[in-house]
DNA sequence: AATAATAGTGTCGGCATAACACTAATGCAA
DNA sequence: TTGCATTAGTGTTATGCCGACACTATTATT
């Protein structure tokens, strides 16, 4: 565990994605972060900063989470890939902790943090030219959620407290790029088990108002004796 | 992306945990080496070391893999997670990149390293005392081999050039840690179009003689085709 | 009353998977 | 040579999941 003198020790630093998704359900949106110095001054880069000496990797990437935006719950938070090859940053050796965070789309407003001219949301299928290899670590992440979203709950978060299974359907076909099947959709997703109507509806327009949904953190129910239980509510 | 002053950098680690099977099939194996020095003196650890300057993080994991056996050929190699939980080790601030490396059961055998007192196999089912917080690092490997075995062809390096499909589902049952059933397992495990017979055959005892299989590089076939292309092979 | 727009529902066919038992080949012993 | 012990190797059936597919329900406006 002895280190050799004479070589510099690498720079670690946590760099935390931190996606949303726009008003009406229209884009997968990520926060970028101008920067200001060389190297690649004026490029957009994932934010990010070094770790405190008494937090956690998680915890860091939580306070840079807080640092640019004014995120008050988080959805989702998960650590992403470390990413270290020699000559990704030409100042020196840097090694990155990824971690890929989402966060609903009520209201979120980036500020300006205090390294970064400025900040503000990207669409995630048009992005510009980023800093460092921070455009393969941002497709690294989407792969991730994509495939996390094919078998896990994540993207329930993205949305608010209440929604709508249209709207559910939308992200995941935002997300996914691909149209889904409606009837499909609802029988899959509600087979999960996680999802309970709260009785309420809610019109978007001059048409039939839907029914709303709640994420349901209990895992206490198998999805097999969820679905039934949603026939029988259903058949009622 | 300025670095406070004061604050000593952390450190840097990449351990390399590094898996293979018992002779026969009886045992999922990793490689400790013993702390020779505080902190976890005596206690044994995963093998692991400072990245030089000019190489990756998976470089670092292949030359600790390199150091430590003399392993002719590395069946898979991938990076597991990153931990740098503070007070994880004593000495200040260590941020550790684990990797985890399967290797053919071929007689590979340990050699101790510069800085280890000694090396050698253990089950991982039957773990000393580790040091830090290595213990969990090898829960943590576990439960992702589980994982990709599932659905995907990890596993199959694991073995030699050539094995019988019984060898292969004793490897599975070893590290998934339960009872499979024979024709459903050929019929899925040849169903991914991976393995190719040899046309070889091995006789391990008084019995039967067992068709030999070769891992299949080329990926260039379907999993339907390749099912069709074995129908037809066995009936001809 | 008609219209426009979205919400909401059921069936059927194909495919993957799990459960399940017998025959084939070999060397050895009687 | 026959039987025995042991492992290799094979097919069918039932069930569940998933994809494809089209019509009715509800609302406000005209």
């Amino acid at each position: 565990m002895a280190r050799k003198l004479g070589t510099p020790p690498p720079a670690v630093t946590v760099d935390t994605i931190i996606l949303t998704v726009g008003a009406g359900l229209t884009d997968l949106r990520v926060l970028l972060v101008r920067r200001g110095r060389a190297p690649f001054a004026g490029r957009w880069a994932i934010p990010g900063g070094f770790v405190e000496p008494g937090e956690s990797l998680e915890q860091a990437a939580r306070r840079e989470l807080a640092e640019e935006t004014a995120v008050t719950d988080l959805a989702y938070l998960e650590q992403l890939y470390t990413f270290g090859d020699p000559g990704r940053d030409p100042r020196g050796r840097v090694i990155t902790v990824a971690y890929y965070a989402l966060v609903p789309a009520a209201g979120i407003e980036p500020h300006a943090g205090d390294d970064a001219a400025d900040a503000r949301w990207f669409s995630m299928f048009d992005l510009p030219r980023l800093a460092f290899d921070h455009g393969r670590i941002l497709d690294y992440a989407l792969a991730r959620l994509r495939a996390k979203m094919e078998y896990t709950t994540v993207g329930f978060g993205l949305l608010g407290e209440e929604f709508t299974l249209s709207e559910l359907q939308s992200l995941y076909e935002l997300i996914l790029r691909r149209r889904l099947d409606k009837r499909n959709f609802r029988r899959r997703i509600l087979a999960m088990g996680r999802l309970e109507p709260t009785g309420r509806s809610r019109m978007n327009g001059v048409h039939r108002p839907a029914g709303l949904y709640r994420f349901a953190r209990e895992k206490g129910s198998t999805p097999k004796a969820a679905r039934k239980r949603h026939e029988a509510t259903r058949r009622k």
